[in-house]
DNA sequence: GATGAATGAGCATTCATTCAT
DNA sequence: GATGAATGAATGCTCATTCAT
């Protein structure tokens, strides 16, 4: 079975279920406590209390079982986005109070994801696979940012000397960044006063409260 | 010889320092050519034409030589700043005309060493020598920023509800991302635009041309 | 259950007949697609629509199977030979005649049979009960030969400077590697000038044909 | 280092030859006694009495070295015939004479390397580089054998009724098939009695001495 | 200093076989 | 009987590092 193929998960036992789901939680530690390159198969296995060779039977390397954890965390992501109250309030909110909310989701989602989102990072450099989700996923936030902009100079509301595109980029590598500072790299930081800040900054920045 | 340890090397005969800086050559390039982790000595000192056994009389290990190619990075980019010409004509500028020109400077080292910055980014991961030197440069960058805003916002000139360090460490990494997009990833950018969009964002998120 | 033991199986259910029949049929596609060694366990099962487990109900091991498999085969050939209307009309032929008969089923044999007779010949090399039965089936081959060329001597119809049983071994070897030659390597010959040539071979040899 | 490959070997030091040497005497012990799938590198490289590794310095894989084996063998095989003494006498002396010659020198290179030819059969079914080289090996000697039936025919000295081409792949087939029964098997013949066999039923065949 | 052969720890991977369900 | 998850022995292979020459 080569998995990262959600489909076929569903298709196992429950007691395949259970030994594929210890060793995915045995993997998320060993990734966070080791980085990608040094974590060894047997760590895996040993701390999913299985053999060795178990782990081939549900995964083929060690590239595989670790996109099988990021497509895990992109799936939870999606499905809480997915909660239709949260987009129905969205609607009726002004741009700064969803940039709010954004802005506070994702460095949430960086708080709990962050060792992983760094290495998912790493193995990018060298792995096409990763790449290609990782630049996936960047591309949807940097895109949904840039029809924003868009929007909000067709209304008046934004500097229109700005590049949208290039003020996408920019500005959403700026949160991603400062998650990447907080939680990956260890600074502490106070959640509120960085949501605020980075909507203020970002809020400033395409000029959203001009007069 | 331990190296990454400047007064040595001054004291290699001129052969040495020839084979010394020959490795350092090859070093870059399959550096960047292969990552880090798959980097090889073997690589590395045939690249250099020298015998594999030569590489342990100059460096220790892969790490020491990657954070020697990366002091002289530092070295580099320092002496270029030092320059003082550019220090003094600095002075006389207006606040947004040096965030321009220090934002074009970034952007051209970051094309110049992007790929090892990336690999440094990476090594710093799970190595602490490495992991110290970047923070430092960063807390550098952190720093002075965060010293123009306090000065900015004592002088009213920008927006006094930013909390000085939280907007200096978004800002700077605002900056950073954006380059490490740009030629870490591929992405096609024009330098002029990129300079221009960086610099208007950066400074309307300050609010440095308020009334 | 042990196998390789003919009398076990007429012991077995219909549907472990079924089963087992799956099994060899699945495991003689398998061995000549892959040879003997790269043949796996896992391959032959799921050629047959069983579990893995499931082999170990019927065979012991990989060699037990393909000695099975050998046994089936040679049953079969011996069965063909057994066919009473065959030998009665032999007995009436000239020797040369019964030559060309022998020849011509001898080629086809190996024709329907050639890869599998290859990889036993390969598995004999190192286990005793492959070689044994090998052993035994061309010592029968070779015996009749040598019989057939004593009496031809006795005769006067064959070179008495020959040792009968150097001759058999040489000729029967010689009708034996022409057929692997053409079908273990994929040679293309054509059949009836194949057995006319290895007829007129043998009689040449032995000088059948002398006044 | 590919190695198979002669030129590269002369450029080695004489301590790299010397352990090149060694590695390939222990192979050929291992491989004689374990056969081809059963022999370990490990067990090669003890036998050399050098470290697992230093293998890999000089051999890919456990095909690369049996391969150099055998071509040692062709190598030694060839230099033999090269001697041009042997060649000006061939030439004076009668075709059953040459003939007698030619069978004695295949018995006697089968006796000193039938079991490596054994397992170079065996690895010719599944590795193509082994597959090519003894297929050239017997391609010359039945192209051989063909051009002197050829001739012989030609000259009234053989019967023509024989297609030259299948009866030079019969007989060649013949004694190589001997020389495998003999050697590779541990048969017990007498050198002599089997060069006289094979050579009377190779002159019978061809009808020799006719008239 | 330079050389490059030798070393061997370290890890991945395969697959025949077992056994609880 | 059938299942298929789990096992773990067996090996291959890489490459940083050492050291005799």
């Amino acid at each position: 079975m080569t998995d990262v193929d959600g489909a076929a998960v569903a298709v196992l036992t429950p007691r395949a279920q259970r030994t594929r789901a210890a060793l995915l939680v045995s993997a998320r530690t060993v990734f966070e406590r080791d980085g990608f390159h040094n974590a060894r198969i047997t760590d895996i296995a040993d701390g999913a209390k299985v053999a060795h060779g178990t782990f081939y039977t549900y995964f083929d390397s060690k590239e595989t079982i670790f996109l099988a954890l990021v497509d895990d965390m992109i799936a939870d992501l999606f499905h809480e986005k997915e909660d239709p109250g949260t987009a129905r309030q969205q609607s009726g909110l002004e741009p700064v109070e969803r940039l709010e909310r954004s802005n506070r989701e994702y460095l949430k989602v960086y708080r709990d994801n962050g060792r992983l989102i760094a290495l998912w990072e790493e193995l990018a450099t060298h792995h096409e696979g990763a790449k290609a989700r990782l630049d996936q996923g960047l591309q949807k936030y940097v895109e949904r940012s840039e029809r924003q902009i868009v929007r909000l100079q067709a209304e008046g509301r934004a500097d229109r000397e700005l590049d949208p595109h290039y003020a996408a980029r920019a500005l959403t590598g700026m949160v991603y960044r400062f998650a990447y500072s907080w939680f990956g790299q260890g600074l502490d930081y106070d959640l509120d006063k960085a949501v605020d800040s980075l909507t203020r900054l970002w809020a400033n920045a395409l000029r959203m409260d001009q007069d």
